[in-house]
DNA sequence: ATATTATATTAGATATAATCTAAACTTTCT
DNA sequence: AGAAAGTTTAGATTATATCTAATATAATAT
């Protein structure tokens, strides 16, 4: 995604391309790993001009509002981000804490009769275990 | 499930019923909401003896790990508790924010090939959009 | 029953995460 | 240019969670 798409996409959406907004989704873009609000907060300040954090916080939420950015469901300290689009699940680490992607694949939904007057926007799904890394093989931890 | 279940329950993952711990387990019981630690403090402090907020912490942790309690995966502020059991999905208001139960139904896994050597130990669906109350009807918000 | 010991609790301080405030700045529109 | 809407800022504030090390308690052994 270049320069201009990143403009165009948030124009799309009705938010001004301003400096700060477009350095978020450039970081998103690059870094998948589902990146804290004080990760972006710091990566982003790290070229210029500098932004605040309360700028961050204020964007990121901006984003998920626009539906170009997703908060994603883990329970851990401090909210998790990544780019929406290119759907797929998540895996949490029991033991480190990470947080990987799982390939996509379609969630059947809950029976009508359960859902009620609600009304559904989105699903995530979210498997917890232990990661390749922290999995015990051989004898080791 | 009454005192003693509670206190077998306890016992039978290696921890002690201490009284503060058995209040935690009780409250949780009582009130199916996915309270806050903040609110399970509050309320078990209503009752005698008074607990501390790091006991309350101590116990919610100590309770997941042992398998009794399930911290739901939002990503509000504020961590959620539930009792482990019962299973069910949760649905999440995206206007008013309050946790609600969606029957459980059978997720299917991931396919084998893209869950590598990652040890699934559980799986939450986490629904997203507007509830009953917030949901638009005639004209209203 | 009493002593022992591992486990649990405590108050308060501290750390971490997110939001608020009100002023200043930018962009867009007329 | 002037006005209006939208955005950013630094710093204060609030909210949430954890740490510390002294003390208390529950389960077990004697």
């Amino acid at each position: 995604m270049d320069a201009e798409a990143i403009k165009q996409s948030l124009e799309g959406r009705g938010l001004r391309c301003t400096t700060q907004r477009y350095a978020v989704m450039e970081f998103l873009i690059d870094h998948k790993g589902h990146p804290t609000a004080a990760e972006i907060f710091e990566a982003v300040n790290r070229v210029n001009p500098r932004s605040s954090r309360a700028t961050t916080y204020n964007n990121l939420r901006d984003l998920v509002k626009a539906g170009l950015v997703r908060e994603v469901a883990v329970e851990g300290r401090a909210g998790r981000f990544d780019l929406e689009g290119m759907r797929h699940h998540h895996f949490v680490c029991d033991r480190c804490g990470n947080v990987e992607d799982v390939e996509w694949y379609d969630v059947p939904r809950p029976a009508s009769r359960s859902l009620g007057k609600r009304i559904v926007r989105e699903c995530q799904l979210i498997f917890r275990g232990l990661c390749p890394k922290c999995a015990p093989r051989r004898a080791s931890r």
